[in-house]
DNA sequence: GTATGTGAAACCGTTCACAGCA
DNA sequence: TGCTGTGAACGGTTTCACATAC
């Protein structure tokens, strides 16, 4: 069967809401009730369920506990995977120390730098060693994800560095496209292409506005029947 | 005209590697040429174009310098935005960090923290302020896109000020849905959620290998013909 | 009665293919 | 001739609507 790569995206966002929801002691949810908490249509939730297999019970809906385990099979995120950090400059660091908080689906495992200053250092726990050792601390700690958190200059080559190591994926912070084997899976993180996207938002909702004013005697619509925003997909 | 969401976002790559081309020297670049660098196919080039007016020469193809300009004219990339950012933990202070090195769209006019051992710092050039401080100091120094980098916790409380000094957009860290009046344009960046993915296509990977052995005498196909990845879409 | 699971329909975005023009 | 601009065809995703099961 054939699934809609944005439907992965979604299972995460469910997961996360379904975990609220068993924090807040909630056991039962409908497809309407999830699909409230998480800005989509209740169809959507049931489609991208039907992907993977049956997890409702007719009548009554999910249960919390149950679809949330689910899911996070189907993520895997019932395991911890072991990343390493190309690049330790304000990104980077920010990554390792934020990782040190975080009882997660992930663990930093190595990070490397290029700069001889920043060798040896310790950040969230972790060593700083040259990028020349990726290719035998990537396969000893059996790195499984690198992620690139150097200059765009940089990038392409330390992607291929990772992949010579030997990572099958990459989630890349740097804004360029990278080359790599299709082997090998990458993920983009790109905030400067949101930042656009908001510019050219801004731009255009005040140089057309559609808000029309009031004329007396006009009804107040109780509904504005504004569609769900779904940028939070990418 | 419907204009895809998306359509915006392929505009900030195009426009990226049309300063690159420009670095390069190159003068004029077809549909073809500029698709392959984007990793995107001619004709939607073309017809993102064709959303926002005639920018080519048929039989010639498009002016690079002039294209650039134009196309930074519609994400409004001609100007310096002016950010401000809640939350200077670690995330906060790369942004911070990060925004002094960059010669570009947006300048960082403010910060804010809750903790009160932060307040007073200087990080990237800019002081941090306590919260409180958010709707004077929006207000009085125009800024009009918040950045949250606050935890999750945290983040809507963060929004529902930024919305009320009146910010018209917010760039949201934050790995949860934020809720902000229609005229407030969100878009959100979740590595989280990418990081997720990634996982997921990793597992699928190998759980089901689709690459079958050659046997004796088959052809190798010159082409694998592979579908180019656009996961830098978000 | 109520909510899931799922074909069918509607919708949206992408790609094709070619007319139009330098 | 070569490449843009664009209607039409295509393919994929979302939503509807209802049969199905509890």
């Amino acid at each position: 069967m054939k699934i809609p790569p944005i439907a992965i995206t979604r299972l995460s966002v469910y997961a996360r809401n379904l975990e609220l929801l068993d924090q807040k002691g909630v056991e039962v949810v409908s497809s309407g009730r999830l699909a409230d908490a998480c800005g989509v249509n209740p169809a959507q939730i049931r489609k991208d369920l039907a992907y993977f297999g049956q997890f409702g019970v007719r009548g009554v809906g999910y249960y919390v506990k149950e679809l949330s385990l689910e899911i996070r099979r189907i993520l895997s995120l019932d395991k911890t995977w072991r990343l390493c950090v190309v690049g330790v400059g304000n990104l980077g660091s920010a990554l390792l120390r934020h990782a040190q908080f975080i009882d997660g689906s992930y663990t930093f495992v190595a990070a490397f730098d290029r700069k001889p200053k920043r060798i040896g250092a310790r950040i969230g726990g972790i060593e700083v060693s040259p990028i020349e050792a990726i290719l035998d601390v990537v396969k000893n700690t059996g790195v499984e994800i690198g992620v690139i958190a150097v200059k765009p200059k940089s990038a392409q080559e330390a992607a291929d560095m990772l992949v010579k190591a030997g990572v099958r994926g990459i989630l890349n912070f740097a804004p360029i496209q990278l080359q790599c084997p299709a082997k090998v899976f990458i993920e983009n993180v790109d905030f400067g292409l949101k930042l656009e996207v908001l510019y050219y938002k801004l731009t255009a909702a005040s140089s057309r506005p559609h808000r029309r004013h009031m004329k007396a005697g006009q009804v107040i619509v109780p509904k504005p029947k504004e569609p769900p925003n779904k940028s939070f997909l990418v």
